[in-house]
DNA sequence: GCTTGATTCAAACGGTCGTATGATTGAAAC
DNA sequence: GTTTCAATCATACGACCGTTTGAATCAAGC
C-alpha cells in the first residue's frame, strides 16, 4: 500500500484537479481553448493560479486532460454497445452502427451535472488550430477507429479508403451539430433548435446512413 | 471626380492594406484568429503595426474583412451558377445545385495565388468562438440563402425546417473537409489525400445529395 | 514653397498572458 | 515534537497582447 500521506495528498490533488477539469471544460466550450485563460480558469475554479502548472505541467497539457476526459467514457460507452450488436450473431445494419458511434455523445449530456456545454467542447477539440487533434487523434480513437472500422466496412461493403472519406464527412456534419447552432438558427431564422438533441441524433443518423450507401455504391459502380 | 490627392491615397492605402490582408489570411488559416497576433500579421506582411488599426478599425473588424473578401467572389459564384441553372426551364437537380453551392470554394484555390489556405479561413470562420459567424452569416449569407433555399427545396420536396437541419449538416461536412485534413490523415492512415479537392468534391456531392434525399424522404413518409 | 491631408512610422500605453519561484500550510510518519 | 513532503499560496517574471499617440513622410493643390 502507498504511504498514507501520499494517498490524503493525492485525494486534496483531485479536488483541486477537479475543479479546475470543471470550470476548464466549461470555458473552453464557451470560448475556445486560445481565448480562455488560465487565470480565467482558476478564477472560477476557486483555485490559485499556480495550481494549473502543478498538477497539469502546462495549459496544453491541461488542454489534453480536459478532452480525453469527456472523450474516454464516451469511447468506452461506444465500444460497449457495438460489442452488444456483435454478439447477436446478425450483422448490424448501418444505422445501428451509427447510433453506436454517434448515440454516446448525445447521451453524455444527461449522464451528469453541468455537461450540457461538452459537445461544444469536443467540436472545438475537432477544430481547434494547432496540432491538438494530431496529438490526441491516436490516443483518443484508435481503439474506436479498430473496431468501427471493420464494422463499417462489413455493413457497407466498401473498401478502407471510400469508408475514411465518409466518416471524415460524417464526422464534420457531427462536430457542426453539436457546436452551437448559431449557423442552423440563422438557416432556420430561429425555428429549428439545435439543443433538440433526439432531434438532432435522429437526422444525423439517416443523413449519415444515406450519405455513406451513397459513396459505398460509388464506390462499387466505378470500382 | 474626387480630389486627386485623396485617390493617390486610397491606391497606396490599398497596396497596404492587401499585404494585410494577404497575411491576415494566411495565418489565421492556419493559427485560427485568437492565436493570430497583429504583430505577426504586420510583420510578415512587411508593414507597420498601427497600419492595422488605422485602415481597419480593429482586429475584429480585420478579421470580418478578411472572411468577407474570400466569401464575397465565391457567394457571386454560386449565384451565377446558379442563374445558369434556372435558365434553362427544367428544375435542377440536387447534384446540379451542390456543385453550384460547394463547388466555387473547391474552384476558389485555383483563381489566384496563394488562396491554397483559404478554404481553412472559411472553415475556421464556420467554427470559431465568439459571435463572429452571429456577425457575419447576415451579411454573407442571406442572399445565398434565399436563392437556393427555394430552389432545394424545389428538387427535394422537403420543408423549410427539414432542408435547412439537412443544409446544417452540410456545411458541417464541408467545412470539415476544408479544414486540412488532419482527422481524414489519420483516419485513412496517410492514405485519403485532403488536398484532393476534386476527389473531395465528388465525394462531397454525392454523399450531400444522398443523405439530404434521406431527409427528405423521412419527412414525405413521417408527415 | 507653402499648405494640406492621407499614410506611415517608432515608441509607448496599460493589460493580460503562461510560467516560475520560494515561502507557507497541514496532515501523516516516526 | 520534529521531520517530511505534497499541496497551496502570494507574488513576480519576461513576453506579448491590441490599441493609441504624435511626429515624420510625401505627393498633390495652390
Amino acid at each position: 500500500m502507498i504511504e498514507a500521506h501520499q494517498e490524503q495528498a493525492l485525494h486534496a490533488a483531485s479536488q483541486t484537479k477537479q475543479r479546475i477539469l470543471d470550470a476548464a471544460e466549461r470555458l473552453f466550450s464557451q470560448h475556445g481553448f486560445a481565448a480562455t485563460s488560465l487565470r480565467r480558469i482558476t478564477s472560477e475554479a476557486q483555485v490559485n493560479l499556480a495550481a494549473v502548472n502543478y498538477h497539469f505541467r502546462s495549459k496544453e497539457e491541461l488542454i489534453q486532460a480536459v478532452v480525453l476526459r469527456k472523450l474516454d467514457p464516451i469511447n468506452r460507452r461506444r465500444l460497449e454497445i457495438l460489442d452488444q450488436l456483435e454478439t447477436g450473431g446478425v450483422e448490424p445494419t448501418i444505422e445501428e452502427l451509427l447510433h453506436a458511434f454517434f448515440g454516446p455523445i448525445f447521451e453524455a449530456r444527461r449522464a451528469g451535472v453541468q455537461v450540457c456545454e461538452f459537445p461544444k467542447l469536443l467540436a472545438r477539440a475537432h477544430t481547434e488550430p494547432g496540432d491538438l487533434m494530431t496529438r490526441l487523434l491516436p490516443a483518443a480513437f484508435s481503439e474506436i477507429l479498430a473496431r468501427f472500422g471493420p464494422a463499417f466496412r462489413r455493413a457497407l461493403k466498401v473498401d478502407q479508403l471510400e469508408l475514411m472519406w465518409g466518416m471524415h464527412l460524417a464526422i464534420g456534419s457531427m462536430a457542426h451539430l453539436l457546436s452551437g447552432g448559431a449557423v442552423l438558427a440563422f438557416l432556420s431564422g430561429g425555428e429549428a433548435d439545435a439543443n433538440d438533441y433526439d432531434g438532432a441524433l435522429r437526422r444525423l443518423i439517416r443523413y449519415t446512413a444515406s450519405g455513406l450507401r451513397a459513396l459505398a455504391e460509388k464506390e462499387n459502380v466505378a470500382g
